[in-house]
RNA sequence: CGGGGCGUAGCGCAGUCUGGCUAGCGCGCUUCGUUCGGGACGAAGAGGUCGGAGGUUCGAAUCCUCUCGCCCCGACCA
């Protein structure tokens, strides 16, 4: 009993085995499976659903800061991809190539590809180029400026190694690609996307996230200064959640988009690019989910509430679901954030333990039990799964404070997952205490170590690379909040030069 | 792409080194009964070309060759 008590629902927990565990929480809460397509995920109803709500919520963001959706092919013509030197460096290696149009049978029977193409097309990594070629055609004057659009899409990156939302083969995302008349404006609107991207992290997902600068080795090719956002996840591991791109004029060039200016003068335009991922929703598995499985947000829950019947026989059966039901109506005429609370009643043919278990491991925010018991007394049982609490209340008062409940959860997580990064984020002075703040005790089994180090930097290449060759560690990016992150000046304790201003360091997916 | 681990029922595994009865176990599934407020118990069932293709052998899950896939670590990347 005891024992049963304390068992957790997946095994093996974070502290024994934390990628094992990311696993089992996926295939446990039904987010998504490996489909027969090496690298390929398949996204199942309730991980797609966090995906639906992700683009819900961003896409009015983006159409609230002026842009507009609008769509492009998913195949690049090769020739397209060659035109940015350093963008070809940065995608070749992982490029899905097309170069047959049709199978036809052998003499076998086997069907072979047929029908070779005279241009080879690259299934689109990402879209500067080919969205860059249109742009070169719409740009005229700088009265067809600012362009603000915005796709959501497919993309395929042939990775070698892949992992569940985190890195796969092809995943769902959106990029946004906008062209400016001018630098400034272009190096604003990155700014712009990145405190949207920002702002969604912390608010809607409840995932801190610390705003920056890449150094030049990790920046995005083809592009003059990539911005980010970068989070702490529970193996204390940062994950680059979203990237906002200054492209400067290099697409511009390359894609030739050129305009006459108010003088008469035909000048390349300033272009940016922005993007967010599936990743995001690793992201929110790896910062909010626990030994029971996974913990999902309100704000991006695809169902706050399940009212689960408990009942003994067929009779008693009819009069808990009646009341169930009635429960639901209730709480559906209940709003939070702006939209119905949503809720379901679970009457599946299942054991008690197995239905509640279920839900926990999907991470519902909360499980109402309704019995005949509390039915006689007026009451509903509530389990809330971000703390675990389990308790009574008057069903008129559960469902009437409802959405200050969803959002005390909502708070709750943030305020948790801020904790746990301020617990393991700190300033490092000294060589010696990076390196063993960054090295596991135990080289065998290395447990989970390590953190955000907050450490001055001399902004040399050779000390970033160094760093990364004896720990693995990178900057992660160079803060841009001055407040969260004073600029103060300090010596690079790798270099003993001076450093304008501390980095983050960590290890990171 | 380099190093390591692994593919046997829906899931998790044993059996492989040392070839040999009809290929096993746990969970899950089906039916019946007893149960039922946090992962029930009993009984009876269903379910496998042992990842795939070749080869060796009287005989292959087991040995050999090739291949496909998954996981971990590394390099690369959102």
């Amino acid at each position: 009993m005891c024992a049963k008590a304390a068992k957790t629902a997946i095994s093996p927990r974070r502290d024994e085995d934390y990628p094992e565990w990311y696993q089992q929480v996926v295939k446990a809460a039904d987010l998504a499976e490996n489909s027969p397509v090496r690298g390929c995920m398949v996204i199942k109803p309730w991980g797609y659903s966090l995906w639906e709500n992700i683009q819900r919520d961003l896409d009015a963001m983006f159409k609230a800061t002026g842009h507009v959706n609008a769509y492009f092919p998913l195949f690049i013509p090769k020739s397209f991809i060659e035109k940015e030197a350093e963008h070809v460096d940065g995608f070749a290696k992982e490029c899905a190539v097309v170069t047959h149009s049709r199978l036809a049978a052998d003499e076998n029977g086997k069907l072979v590809p047929a029908g070779e193409l005279e241009e080879p097309l690259i299934v689109r990594p990402t879209s500067e180029t080919i969205i860059g070629a249109t742009y070169a055609k719409w740009v005229q004057s700088y009265r067809d400026l600012p362009i603000l659009v915005n796709q959501w899409a497919n993309v395929v990156r042939w990775e070698m190694r892949t992992r569940l939302f985190l890195r796969t083969a092809e995943f769902l995302w959106q990029e946004g690609h906008t062209v400016h008349a001018t630098a400034e404006e272009a190096e604003e609107e990155t700014r712009k996307m990145l405190d949207v991207y920002a702002d969604f992290a912390e608010n809607y997902m409840a995932m801190p996230v610390i705003r920056g600068h890449k150094t030049a080795s990790e920046r995005f090719p083809g592009a003059v200064d990539t911005l980010c956002i970068e989070a702490m996840m529970q193996d204390r591991k940062a994950l680059q959640a979203g990237t906002s791109h200054f492209l400067g004029q290099n697409f511009a060039k390359s894609c030739n988009i050129q305009f006459q200016n108010e003088a008469g003068q035909l000048q390349h335009a300033w272009t940016t690019s922005w993007g967010v991922s599936t990743r995001l929703i690793g992201g929110m598995i790896m910062t909010h989910a626990d030994d029971d499985g996974m913990v999902v947000p309100p704000r991006l829950a695809p169902q706050h509430v399940v009212i689960l019947p408990i009942y003994r026989d067929p009779a008693q059966r009819g009069e808990v679901l009646a009341y169930c039901e009635a429960l639901k109506k209730d709480i559906l005429a209940q709003r939070y954030d702006g939209r119905p609370i949503l809720v379901s009643v679970d009457d599946r043919d299942l054991r008690g333990g197995e239905k509640t278990w279920g839900w926990i491991k999907k991470g519902i925010p909360l499980r109402v039990e309704v019995g005949a018991r509390d039915i006689a007394e007026g009451k509903v049982f509530v389990g809330r799964r971000d703390t675990g609490e389990k308790a009574a209340f008057p069903r008129d008062e559960f469902v009437a404070t409802l959405p200050q409940k969803l959002q005390e959860i909502q708070d709750n997580l943030l305020a948790r997952a801020k904790k746990f990064r301020a617990d393991n984020m700190r300033e490092i002075n000294t060589k010696d205490e990076f390196y063993e703040f960054f090295t596991p005790k135990n080289k065998n089994k290395p447990e989970v170590h390590g953190g955000f180090a907050l450490c001055h930097w001399n902004g040399s290449a050779e000390v970033e690379a160094q760093i990364k060759a004896d720990l693995n560690v990178t900057i992660r990016c160079v803060p841009l909040d001055d407040t969260e992150f004073p600029p103060e000046p300090g010596i690079c304790p790798f270099s003993g030069e001076p450093s304008p201003r501390r980095v983050v360091f960590a290890k990171s997916y």
